[in-house]
RNA sequence: GCCGCCGUGGUGGAAUGGUAUACACGGGGGACUUAAAAUCCCUGCUCAUUACGAGCGUGCUGGUUCGACUCCAGCCGGCGGCACCA
């Protein structure tokens, strides 16, 4: 053995021999302990792996290497989401089809996770951007086309003037696009969507059967955005036809539809505050209001998205000069427009209610409108009061609880035939057209007049075209293939004409779980083997950053559960357990390429190897937290290993005499407590704490004479998961015939070894320490107790004072109190 | 503004209500060495230095408890999410 510990050499011949063992294929249906553990697979946007990319695949190939020596079957598989708007800029700076650099960056970045030691299985790999691939997404579009859950419509959709492209509103942050900061405008379109909305309440219960963090379940479930209430119609009185009683015969009544959650406060709605673009807004207003409610549109369309959301000012609005009926009281109620009112909430309308609502209250108080408390328990002078409470000044609802007024409103709502609950979801529709040339064609075409038809299934994959210009018009760049047209024109007949939006990169990602799970029979005859499926989903330990708790990881959900009504899979969840890893920051600031702060791993890596600077990364506090990254600190980990490395050279080297000496109880204890310690850690992901206990028992080894043999290797197996390269080139000290450490079992812990002849019993007088004394593990309380009273620390402390209680925990602690 | 998470040495961070600061980094001191590197040992603060000594210490103020970093209430500070959601 060499003088020192020589990562680079070594890791290179653990990688090639684990390469010519295959060790880390699987037989995706040989399989008899299946365990799924995927990592959110990686962009491949620049050509190198960064440091948070390190801190994603590193931290959990260790895992799934832990839960592979447990005796699973562990199938961690990774690919490339390789559609998407990095690759297409870069196409428009440079002239590069996205072809090629895409497929480039990912050579290089294999290359990379080959470097990093991890036990991808890459015959199992894949790239979202191939033909084989997004033939899937496309028979995923043509799937929910079928089942009625794609349509498309005429939306106002947020435009990015500087991307030319549509954005999702999660792409808008502050009314500014999410990529370049550029000021969104609305700009109406002809878009697909997918009806996410039909599963709302599904994606809402689903969260109640799974491992997650609650945190995440909690964002889901604040994006989904249930509330429950009602519907009701308010008539509009007919200023028109009173004072035009000729007119009286053609009168139709016209009502208004809000949406409210409280409407047991219905007896206090003093007025009705519409958005300004309702529709209703033009049909009820007369002619005098028109210039009044004209200019203040006027100034809504000026305010950005930004100033008009930013609030917590002055509320502002304008009364439209009509009244509606209020259907309980009967009186007149003004209707008002407010910029606060959003269109595409609910109904655009409210029933404001300034007694039970802030905004209304705060509304009220600035136009001076009428104040009317129906529920009892506030200070309405001071304040809207909007909790529960005994109804007043409410007719048949007087006295009842607010829960029970709803109910008994609801039920007059709905004989009057002027309302009825309602459950409303914040969640929309997921707008999946993208106006860009790098993702998926959507495998729709129109006939002459226009109609859409799905392209069948024979002409999947319905290939992206190559003869395009990538410079973005604000059109679909897929409008320029010539051949393109000719291709579709061949199929369909003259006329016809394709679809030229690509889908959303997010649908890509959407079913990629089931992809990896791909064998001959789903190579491509179905999207996934039913068996495979009903073996290996769900997913049981999903990977990845928090930022996707509200995008993807609905998405997904939502897919899935698509796929499991059409028949296709028998799970409704994709991911069972979700954990999510932290961020790395350079100096505080998350690192990005824009920034130019991105930390380049390959010098560190170069240096001191791919064991001691993921071991480094794992290190460095909890996986949840992430962290501020240096390299401060990455010698103790390289002192770590050339210490580990010593104590095997030196029990080697050893004269015969010496080696496999007599275990000692101590290290047997240690030993056995570390196994327990490294056992529940790494299966809680807390890996700092994993290997802070590898370190004290290593402290424990390097004070004895001689080692074990067994305990060596134990200590070997410990390690594997952590520092797999290192693992085995000391395993193979130890073993006589050849083979992997990694095909070796999990050593369980043995609760006997542990137990000790004494104990360690602290004494506290009045809750502070003053002693600690050793006691045989046997010993009776009234011994333990007595020995205790004799130290001199103690004795000190007593003297002459009375006792008033003595608390002894088992085998722990005395307090005496005085 | 609302919701959630978090405040521990110079630094990263440990602690089922039971010895606060494990394991590391850095600084300081010491050992080894002609010297340096490497390695090993000691090191929270204050007062004592006769100690196996005392006091203070987990953002702040209280509370519960024999005992609180841990539980409760109220503040202060930081981070993340949502943004007038009717």
């Amino acid at each position: 053995m060499t003088e020192q510990y020589q990562p680079s050499v070594v890791e290179r011949k653990w990688q090639k021999k684990w390469e010519e063992a295959n060790l880390y294929a699987i037989e995706l249906e040989k399989a008899k302990n299946p365990y799924y553990c995927l990592v959110m697979f990686p962009y491949p946007s620049g050509a190198r792996l960064h440091v948070g990319h390190w801190f994603q695949y590193g931290p959990t190939d260790s895992f799934a290497r832990f839960k592979k020596m447990q005796g699973n079957d562990v199938f961690l598989p990774v690919g490339f989401d390789a559609f998407g708007l990095p690759a297409e800029n870069y196409a428009i700076k440079t002239g590069t089809p996205p072809t090629k650099s895409t497929a480039e960056n990912v050579q290089n970045m294999m290359k990379q996770f080959k470097r990093m030691g991890c036990m991808y299985d890459w015959s199992k790999t894949l790239n979202t951007s191939e033909p084989e691939y997004y033939r899937w997404t496309q028979w995923l579009f043509l799937q929910m086309y079928q089942k009625n859950l794609a349509y498309k419509k005429e939306a106002k959709v947020n435009f990015c003037p500087s991307c030319q492209t549509v954005l999702a509103n999660e792409q808008c942050q502050d009314g500014m696009c999410e990529r370049c900061g550029t000021e969104v405008e609305q700009k109406p379109m002809q878009q697909w969507f997918w009806k996410i909305t039909d599963y709302a309440q599904r994606l809402l219960d689903g969260l109640d059967t799974m491992a997650w963090p609650e945190k995440t379940k909690l964002m889901q479930r604040n994006w989904i955005g249930k509330s429950e209430g009602a519907t009701i119609k308010f008539e509009i009185k007919n200023q028109k036809s009173e004072t035009h009683k000729k007119f009286e015969v053609n009168k139709t009544k016209t009502f208004v539809e809000v949406f409210t959650t409280r409407p047991d406060t219905l007896f206090g709605a003093t007025y009705l505050v519409l958005a300004p673009e309702h529709p209703l807004v033009d049909e009820v207003m007369p002619k005098e209001h028109e210039g009044a409610v004209h200019a203040y549109r006027e100034e809504v369309k000026k305010k950005s998205e930004m100033e008009r959301t930013e609030l917590n000012k002055t509320k502002t609005g304008i009364w439209i000069g009509a009244y509606a009926i209020n259907p309980a009281t009967e009186e007149e109620i003004p209707i008002w427009i407010a910029d606060y009112v959003l269109i595409n909430y609910g109904t655009g309308a409210v029933m404001a209610v300034p007694a039970h609502d802030e905004r209304d209250y705060e509304f009220a108080s600035v136009y001076a409108l009428t104040v009317r408390e129906v529920v009892k328990g506030g200070n309405i002078k001071d304040a809207a009061f909007t909790e529960e409470g005994s109804a007043i000044n409410s007719d048949f609802l007087n006295g009842l609880s607010t829960s029970e007024a709803q109910k008994r409103i609801v039920a007059w709502l709905e004989d009057e035939e002027i309302g009825r609950q309602k459950i409303h979801y914040r969640l929309r529709d997921w707008l999946i057209s993208r106006q860009r040339y790098w993702g998926a064609p959507i495998p729709i075409v129109y006939d002459p007049q226009g109609n859409a038809h799905p392209v069948s299934e024979e002409h999947l994959p319905w290939l992206l075209p190559t003869d395009v210009e990538w410079k973005p018009t604000g059109e679909s760049p897929l409008k320029a293939s010539k051949e393109f047209k000719k291709r579709t024109e061949k199929i369909f007949g003259k006329g016809w004409t394709p679809e030229c939006d690509t889908m959303d990169t997010f649908v890509c990602s959407s079913f990629y779980y089931l992809r990896f799970l791909t064998n001959a029979h789903s190579q491509s005859k179905r999207v996934i083997d039913p068996a495979l499926e009903k073996k290996w989903m769900p997913v049981d330990m999903y990977i990845g950053g928090p930022e996707h708790a509200c995008m993807h990881l609905i998405y997904a959900r939502f897919v899935m559960m698509a796929l499991y009504d059409f028949g296709i899979v028998s799970h409704e969840e994709p991911f069972q357990k979700l954990v999510h890893q932290g961020l790395i920051t350079n100096q505080g600031a998350k690192m990005s390429k824009s920034k130019g702060n991105i930390v380049d791993p390959d010098p560190l890596v170069e240096k001191y190897g791919s064991d001691i600077f993921r071991m480094y990364l794992m290190f460095m506090g909890p996986y949840g937290d992430g962290g501020d990254f240096s390299d401060t600190g990455i010698r103790g980990v390289e002192r770590f290993m050339q210490r580990v490395w010593k104590i095997f050279k030196k029990a080697k080297e050893a004269p015969a005499s010496l080696q496999g000496a007599a275990k000692s109880k101590k290290v047997q204890i240690k030993l056995h407590s570390t196994i327990k310690k490294v056992t529940e850690d790494m299966e809680k992901l807390h890996f700092n704490t994993a290997i802070s206990a590898l370190m004290e028992l290593l402290h424990v080894l390097e004070k004895e004479e001689s080692i074990s043999k067994e305990t060596l290797k134990t200590f070997a197996i410990l390690l594997a998961p952590i520092a797999p390269h290192l693992a085995e080139e000391i395993w193979e000290t130890q073993s006589a015939q050849h083979s992997f450490v990694f095909q070796q079992p999990w050593p369980s812990f043995d609760s006997t070894i542990v137990i000790t002849d004494t104990m360690t019993i602290v004494v506290q007088v009045n809750g502070k320490m003053r002693a600690s004394i050793e006691v045989d593990s046997g010993a009776k309380k009234a011994d333990i107790l007595a020995k205790a009273k004799e130290q001199p620390n103690v004795q000190k402390w007593l003297e002459g004072k009375n006792m008033k209680k003595t608390v002894y925990v088992q085998g722990r602690l005395i307090n005496f109190v005085l």
